[in-house]
RNA sequence: GGUGGGGUACCGAAGUGGCCAACCGGGGCAGACUGUAAAUCUGCUGACUUACGUCUUCGGAGGUUCGAAUCCUUCCCCCACCA
């Protein structure tokens, strides 16, 4: 099949790496790929719980793309063994038992989400359950004596967290050692993950030696910072841009990002050459360059990504118009009326706002607006006379017509 | 099994009988400003009510009290240490 060469291969490989360890065994591993015209077997394991994607989580998946473009094997592996098993002591409750059927469906969820980045050709899906539940007593055992308590325990998280006296349950201590027997078990040569993964992918090395195999290469990406600048980005902090957020939606988050993160976003959620990479951070080192333009290409290449170039100049126009114009957006929800309407309870019966009491505020914070007028009385009622457009804050609209 | 600590709003975290719808920080929302939904500043952030105010909240259930997030009883859950 041919692969490019090693050189080519590691400078798409190496970008926007949190670390690769050990560093000299990735070029070494290619070197043997290219030489005897075999690909790589590169894993990543992914949760069972329903996926809800965000451009976080894709940043791992565009690097197995790329493996993938380079003509790897990808796995993509679903840790669905610790889903069947489920976690008791779990504090939050979310960790609840799943059924076979479950965690299909979720593998299907999946599927549509990352082979908006992946080739559905060329991508293994794969479960761990496949070879982990099978396991007899004598097998778990026999894992277990590969390693020990202390090397668990060099583990910041499980340190800190047994110094401060929080909870480590057992079935976390173990949970590296099965994924690091998913690696024996897929005979991985790279394994990827986010930097928060180091050290379970680091076990990954010493079971896989423990069992007579090369260990593989482990490459961590970094964390994304999530759209309000100080977590790592999540669904459950509300601060990501979902991979199915609408043009102007995904344009808009990613405009609300703090300056500071403009370089990273770029680096780790486009495909803009690295040369641009640099060029961009000098421009915003040196303030040579308006940072909301910086930006606002940020937001065009991603959605561009995962909708395309019209959506993205469509969603800049909308940009533009309601944000930076404070105009009215092209299409906007629409309420019709007979008769005249009290405002909270028009905002509230449409969803503008979650409870009346909020509507009060945003009136008392002359947040609400009839026609660019500000509406100041509480107690105002919209008329029933033609079209109207209620405007609450920057960009919630509602077209009201009579009729 | 024993001893001690703890469960507060979206998150973190104060509060240990009335001044508590509950300090503060983060997040979110809004206003001002602006070259951006950046930054900065200010305000808001339980529900209902035009308003006065009313109602529901501090793990669950009871109780004491004029009055409880705060005291008592009991139950559930979490953690550490000792065994």
């Amino acid at each position: 099949m041919g692969f490019p060469p090693v050189e080519e291969q590691l400078e798409i490989l190496m970008r926007g790496c949190d670390q690769v360890v050990p560093e000299g065994e990735l070029a070494a591993k290619l070197q043997r790929s290219f030489e005897t015209d075999t690909p790589l077997i590169v894993k990543e394991g992914f949760d069972p719980t329903a996926p809800d994607l965000h451009i976080g989580h894709t940043v791992s998946i565009r690097k197995l793309k790329q493996f993938q473009d380079l003509g790897h094997t990808v796995v993509f592996l679903i840790g669905d063994f610790t889903g069947l098993i489920g976690d008791p002591s779990g504090q939050n409750e979310q960790r609840k038992r799943m059924t076979r059927e479950d965690i299909e469906v979720n593998a299907e969820t999946y599927k549509n989400q990352i082979f908006k980045i992946l080739d559905p050709v060329k991508t293994v899906i794969d479960f761990n359950s496949r070879w982990s539940l099978p396991m007899g007593s004598e097998d778990v055992l026999e894992l277990t004596s590969k390693y020990t308590v202390a090397r668990l325990l060099e583990r910041d998280d499980f340190s800190n967290r047994y110094r401060n006296g929080q909870p480590i349950s057992i079935l976390e201590f173990l949970y590296p050692l099965f994924q690091g027997y998913d690696s024996v078990a897929l005979k991985a040569d790279v394994e990827l993950g986010g930097s928060d993964q180091l050290f379970n992918l680091l076990v990954g090395r010493e079971i896989q030696r423990e069992y007579g195999q090369e260990p593989q290469v482990v490459m961590t990406l970094p964390l994304l910072v999530g759209t309000g600048g100080t977590d790592k980005m999540s669904k459950s902090l509300g601060n990501y841009v979902g991979i199915f957020d609408p043009p102007e939606e995904m344009y808009g988050k990613t405009m609300s990002i703090p300056d500071e993160l403009i370089p990273s976003w770029f680096e780790l959620c486009t495909d803009v050459p690295n040369e641009e990479l640099s060029l961009i951070s000098r421009q915003l080192e040196e303030k040579s360059v308006n940072p909301r333009d910086l930006k606002s290409r940020l937001a065009r290449e991603i959605v561009t990504l995962y909708h395309d170039a019209d959506s993205a100049t469509a969603a800049e126009a909308h940009f533009r118009t309601v944000i930076v114009e404070k105009d009215l957006p092209d299409e906007m929800p629409e309420a019709s009326i007979s008769e005249p309407v009290w405002i909270i309870e028009l905002l509230e019966a449409h969803g503008l706002v979650s409870s009346r009491g909020e509507a009060r505020r945003l009136i008392d914070q002359g947040a609400v607006s009839m026609d660019g007028n500000r509406v100041t009385d509480q107690m105002f009622q919209v008329p029933a006379d033609g079209e109207h457009i209620v405007k609450v804050g920057k960009r919630r609209f509602l077209k009201i017509v009579s009729g």
